[in-house]
DNA sequence: GTCTATAAACGGATAGAC
DNA sequence: GTCTATCCGTTTATAGAC
């Protein structure tokens, strides 16, 4: 349904759509102001959205198929080394959440302004993604690249990722590569990235 | 003027508006639901608080001055060695997260929320307990047990810190103090900590 | 596909009695 | 310190014309 429902017009709104979720949180995004960003009248909104639930629902679908995607392509890219594609995963990770800066962390940060309908229908992609993360981490715990519970050191990099869109700032020196680079270092002591740092320092 | 005015009363409904707070988030928590949660109707609130905005301010405040208070007096209690100052650090932060459960989980999560008034006023508060953190890391780094950016890595081990309010299940068998225990044996793998982990696997 | 107009409900907050 | 009653702005959403 979401699928075929996609005409260039409704996308571009829900663009907009998550830059003003971002600004101000979904709660606090009226209708009203969707519009005006959009340059249209509150009522006609709803003729693209059936409520405000579905213009959420679809920020969340286009942010998380498009993290999906690119850390897809990143792997593909990526050499095959275990520090090599926790490094493309973790670098994809924060450019959509850091340069892109907008569908990603609304997918990440109101995820629980989903009622429970589209909860069911978009969690599966969730998961994919989730899937392809674990099996990076999988990777590198075998590889000895780092040690650990498998499921804490998942959920720890994933906070420690996730948490930059409180701080991270894009007119700052440091690029979403950087903090790829520095974040594996910490936990990834034996690698060329972390002997980098240590002799920096 | 906030530390005059606290009747016991008055701390009794910050308590409950934190767990309000925590479950709905702020924006979602209607001052009716406030009422009932204390039993009383809701213009009877505002016998206690001013507006909304100050009940957030209270639960606030309350939530960052009782984090501030246990690491403090974690860090006192505690060994002098980095590790052990770290672990106390991060341990604390973790008890006041995901067992008190409540108001500082509102302190990290509806800071934004804070007009710009109260923010100035409580800025002072949250400063001290970075500033706290800031001492601890860097301590960590200067002993060799940790490496990196000291920018960097006290917001990558906040970020991991942080973000297991949204995973952790306090139904399950892990423990507050487990979680510091692994997070501190993944970033400074050369410690008992990290050896006691590694040997497990 | 967008507009105007408006319904219907809900939100924070106040006044004054007890 | 709490209650009842209520004001009034705001919000989501709809109806029907263009």
């Amino acid at each position: 349904m979401n699928v075929v429902n996609e005409s260039p017009r409704r996308k571009e709104l829900t663009r907009l759509a998550a830059q003003l979720f971002v600004q101000e949180g979904f709660d606090r995004t009226t209708v009203r102001m969707l519009a005006q960003e959009m340059g249209i009248k509150s009522g006609s909104l709803f003729h693209h959205f059936r409520d405000k639930q579905e213009i959420l629902a679809a920020v969340i679908e286009e942010g998380t198929q498009n993290a999906l995607t690119l850390a897809r392509h990143a792997l593909e890219q990526c050499g095959g080394s275990a520090e090599d594609r926790l490094h493309a995963m973790a670098r994809a990770h924060l450019e959509t959440l850091l340069t892109d800066r907008n569908a990603h962390v609304v997918a990440l940060y109101e995820w629980r302004r989903l009622d429970s309908e589209a909860r069911a229908h978009l969690s599966h992609l969730r998961d994919a993604y989730e899937a392809l993360w674990e099996a990076v981490i999988d990777e590198a715990l075998d590889d000895g690249l780092i040690r650990g519970d498998r499921f804490l050191v998942s959920r720890f990099v994933m906070g420690a990722l996730n948490w930059t869109v409180r701080w991270y700032d894009p007119e700052g020196p440091r690029k979403p590569e950087d903090l790829a680079h520095e974040l594996i270092a910490m936990i990834a002591p034996s690698t060329q990235a972390a002997q980098a740092v240590s002799t920096k320092v």
